[in-house]
DNA sequence: AGCCCTCTAGGTCAAGCGTCCTACGAAGCT
DNA sequence: AGCTTCGTAGGACGCTTGACCTAGAGGGCT
């Protein structure tokens, strides 16, 4: 029983599937299939695509907002909170090697596609945006907290592109050796107690 | 008359189409409609969407690699000319805040389609990356030539994605500079006859 | 029990896709 | 002129899509 879950594990398979194989070639049968659904039940839970859409950046961007949230509870520092979002990139990185990242390809192919949700989606990079921005003002950056923020940004989402492109591991491991690096300069080194240099995987 | 010459309208009305409305989403009905041919006299000139999409890689590899050689001929020196190809961004950043970076989403989409020609599309990425390894190797940096060619690439990408999401023209200006900086402070700074500092169009 | 509301299953519908065929007109060659 | 070749036009096919309806199963309530 419970309609909500159902509705739950509908917008769960439907943002992997999203995720995976893009929101325009996932079909409704696709996702009924993955959650052992019939099709046509969709009508009940979800009347359009774009509702489902709207489902799972919802979704999205609440599972977002609340890592933020507890990160700014566990780790230490600014600083170590900032690499803990730029090792994102090392812990993700066969998933971002096979399908990209999630909200960047999203919102490349919402752009394109002139959907009425670009902007939503847009919103997960503004929590993003919004944290780090936060996080380099809490390190006496406030004058260009939202500059030093989109920078963060913009180089992951750079690293991602390119490791997807070439299915290359490596291009992520340098290039976040590198951002790490960056970072330290920009801000100044404090303790540093887990390591993101580049390190090969077995 | 000319087989060739409808061929190359094709191929070039699909080009933009593919880059403004994405390649899956990109009928052969809408490339018929750009070109204003019937519908169904595709197959004497394309038997697939496939073949179609190849000869359209095909043709951006070709014309990528005509800019470049240009460029080779063209510009003064290799940093002059590493500018150059940031200065892209600028140029097109109309275009670019709308529908991104042309291989970039193409790459991202084919990745997530699983598609046979994804390599065929990184394959202009290398061409780009080979043609700014090759002039960081210029400036005595064949050691890590490739390494700083990467870097240059991630860091397009990275603003071009976050410049569509935002649909913020402000980021390219600010990043271009940045990136600008970033190469001076990298191999030197040479003669500067045009300026890449941020410019607000009118 | 009887009732009602929630939720599901199966299936229909029009529209769109890519694919593919046949017939017509316009040249060029013998 | 007759014939072949090339390019185009238009439409038919089989399939999948998203959208949508109807009948009925299941559990909680009075």
């Amino acid at each position: 029983m419970g309609a909500t879950d159902t509705r739950e594990h509908i917008v769960e398979a439907a943002d992997r599937l999203f995720y995976e194989n893009g929101y325009a070639a996932t079909s409704f049968a696709d996702i009924a299939a993955a959650v052992g659904l019939s099709r046509g039940n969709f009508y009940y839970h979800f009347k359009t695509k774009d509702e489902l859409l709207g489902a799972v950046i919802a979704r999205r961007l609440a599972s977002t907002e609340a890592m933020l949230a507890a990160w700014e509870e566990g780790a230490s520092s600014p600083v170590a909170r900032i690499r803990r979002f730029i090792d994102i990139l090392v812990m993700n990185r066969a998933k971002i090697i096979a399908y990209g990242c999630p909200v960047g390809t999203l919102c490349e192919e919402l752009a394109k596609l002139d959907h009425a949700a670009q902007d939503d989606a847009a919103a997960i990079f503004g929590a993003y945006r919004g944290w780090l921005a936060g996080e380099f003002a809490a390190l006496g950056r406030a004058a260009d907290a939202d500059s030093l923020a989109l920078h963060v940004l913009m180089r992951s989402q750079g690293i991602a592109t390119l490791a997807t492109a070439f299915h290359d591991e490596a291009i992520i491991h340098r290039e976040v050796a590198a951002l790490t690096a960056w970072l330290a300069a920009e801000v100044g080194e404090a303790s540093r107690p887990t390591p993101t240099a580049p390190q090969r995987p077995s």
